[in-house]
RNA sequence: UGACCCAUGGUGUAAUUGGUAACACAGCAGUUUUUGGUUCUGCCAUUCUAGGUUCAAGUCCUAGUGGGUCAACCA
């Protein structure tokens, strides 16, 4: 049976053109701008454009769209390359708006001489004065009639560093009462002598965004231009310009950018995250970008998925984070070895356990995995187990360890609570337990039931770790959704918690990076990059379900 | 007092393009389980409002309401 399969808005307009013959192949583009690092909702793009590629067989280029360098830097275009390397896009080929300064020069010469743009002296507060409101047109003013010639020889001076910084605009002669305010009279070249990136000194002048983006679009013959909503206003501008030009006509496709619940995804305010230190970095495991939940431990897997199943639209949306960590746990669940891990220590003394022994128990590396492998670790006499899993008082659903209340030990015995020590606040210390030699995991013969099974660790043989423990990032569900207030009043101030001394199996201390653990009961967690020759550091990925702290809060 | 766009369960996306609301997440109740994980099952919407066209409207039309984008020498 052919799964059936509904196709989203894009791929209808892309099958439709096919189909009419159109064009005979499609070719998309991922277009970002090299001045910051790439975040999920850039994800959705990506399976956007190199999914259509795929599908219909066409092609997708990587285009930087560098056309500022006050914001642009090289490393920003290398953190951009590595991350779509990661998810595992192919690109066709790699262009940078840069390459083709030299033929949009060349455009707006063309523009020039049909008399369809001029340079302009004003200020920029004259021209936005210029320019009305969305509900007053806007007025001309004498540069607006400045001759071909003169026009020709000032651009020419802007582009050779005659004046400085400010002094002079090239905006394209369209209509300053036009209904759509980008149709008023538009910038499209911009003094700005600074260094480039990629083109260092060589120029004085640098094209917008609407005077580059639709250009390399027709150069590099893309078929259809996917981009995000803002731009809908740009559409009527973009059209104009291929129509003007008489270049290759590229089809501008916005759809409704895509937001994740208890974050902000805008590089803008990324970077001021950054930049104040409300984070370490751009890939701080609380970012919501691609190589912050790299980090983190997110799965390429489960963030494709994720961008695939929330599909796409042109309407606004708030999509719940708790949507992305099922993702993850989908498929963390299928890839991550179980281990044991205490994060909260409990000692706990088995009474009855030959002192000084210990032997070796199997923990199945992963119960969803038909190769059934399993790890060694050591078993004693002595041994950590979490806090949380002892009560003095256990009401009648808690399925752990109480008095006279008997666990089984995940991958060993099964064991009876028969007493507990405590300090003088009343804090639980150690407990005393007997074992039942009869009931080891695989070839239990006791007889003997118990409800609960809990993860453990010896304490001879267990080794420690830092584990980083996080929370989302903003409380606020919508921090830009206050009128009036800043979006970091909102940040979370738990959103990270660290565990200096949690104690891990001794099988953990071969973990490397980019592999991925299940934490038995507790979670999935990666290592970490901080991790040095004697400090494990591990961040918790994400937590398991927990029914049971659901059910305990009610 | 403008132009353009959007409106389907708590959330996201569908609905053979006019044929009687589907899938997933979340939630709730069970099931399975040597992870309170996993699995499996059940429950959870008269499609913003009011008119209209039609045998038939979530889909088309009109009006209204609500929301978004645009007045950067950013992209």
């Amino acid at each position: 049976m052919e799964p059936k399969v509904s196709l989203n808005f894009v791929e209808e307009i892309v099958e439709k053109d096919l189909e009419s013959g159109k064009h005979a192949s499609i070719h998309t583009r991922f277009p970002p701008e090299p001045n910051g690092f790439l975040h999920i909702g850039h994800a959705s793009s990506l399976c956007l454009n190199f999914g259509l590629k795929t599908k219909y067989n066409g092609k997708c280029n990587l285009r930087f769209d560098d056309t500022n360098p006050s914001t642009e830097e090289t490393r920003y275009v290398e953190a951009i390359k590595k991350d779509i390397e990661w998810l595992g896009f192919e690109w066709d080929n790699e262009f940078y708006a840069s390459d083709y300064f030299d033929q949009l020069y060349d455009w707006a010469v063309v523009l020039i001489k049909k008399g369809l743009a001029y340079v302009d002296d004003s200020t920029a507060e004259e021209i936005a004065e210029q320019k009305g409101t969305p509900t007053k047109p806007g007025t001309g003013n004498e540069y607006r009639n400045r001759s071909i010639e003169e026009n020709l020889d000032l651009f020419k001076k802007m582009k050779d560093g005659v004046f400085d910084n400010g002094a002079k605009v090239l905006r394209a002669k369209i209509d300053m009462a036009a209904p759509n305010m980008l149709m008023r009279d538009p910038l499209i070249y911009r003094i700005k002598k600074e260094k480039h990136h990629r083109t260092g000194d060589k120029w004085n002048i640098y094209p917008m965004y609407d005077f580059a983006h639709g250009q390399s679009d027709s150069i590099e013959n893309i078929t259809h231009s996917i981009c995000t909503l803002e731009f809908e206003n740009h559409r009527p501008l973009y059209n104009w310009f291929i129509e003007k030009l008489g270049i290759f006509p590229s089809r501008q496709i916005e759809f409704a950018r895509r937001n994740l619940s208890h974050t902000v995804m805008s590089k803008r305010k990324l970077l001021q995250l950054v930049n104040e230190g409300h984070v370490s970095g751009w890939d701080d495991p609380r970012m919501p970008t691609i190589s912050g939940y790299r980090r983190r431990g997110y799965t390429a897997n489960s963030i494709k998925n994720f961008a695939n199943d929330i599909g796409i639209a042109r309407r606004e949306n708030i999509i719940d984070v708790s949507r992305l960590e099922f993702s993850a746990r989908q498929d963390l669940n299928k890839v991550s070895t179980r281990v044991m891990a205490v994060l909260d220590p409990l000692k706990v003394v088995i009474t009855n356990y030959p002192k000084g022994e210990m032997e070796w128990v199997e923990l199945e590396n992963n119960p969803e995995d038909e190769r059934k492998t399993a790890h060694r670790m050591p078993f004693s006499g002595e041994l950590y187990i979490e806090k949380a899993d002892f009560m003095k008082d256990p009401p009648k659903k808690f399925f752990r360890l109480g008095p006279g209340r008997m666990s089984r030990l995940k991958a060993g015995y099964i064991i009876r609570c028969d007493g507990f020590e405590e300090d003088e606040n009343g804090n639980v210390t150690q407990l005393n337990c007997t074992y039942f030699p009869e009931s080891k995991s695989g070839q239990d013969t006791s007889g003997l039931k118990a409800k609960g099974v809990l993860h453990w660790v010896s304490i001879e043989h267990a080794k420690t770790a830092e584990v980083r423990l996080y929370d989302r990032l903003f409380a606020d569900e919508n921090p830009l959704g206050h009128e009036g207030k800043d979006f970091k009043e909102f940040i979370n101030p738990d959103s990270l918690k660290v565990i200096e001394k949690a104690y891990i199996e001794p099988y953990l201390t071969n973990a490397i990076e980019g592999q991925h653990f299940q934490f038995l009961r507790m979670g999935y967690f990666t290592l970490d990059p901080d991790t040095t020759e004697d400090n494990l550091v591990f961040n918790r990925t994400v937590t398991l379900r927990d029914s049971w702290a659901k059910a305990k809060g009610k």
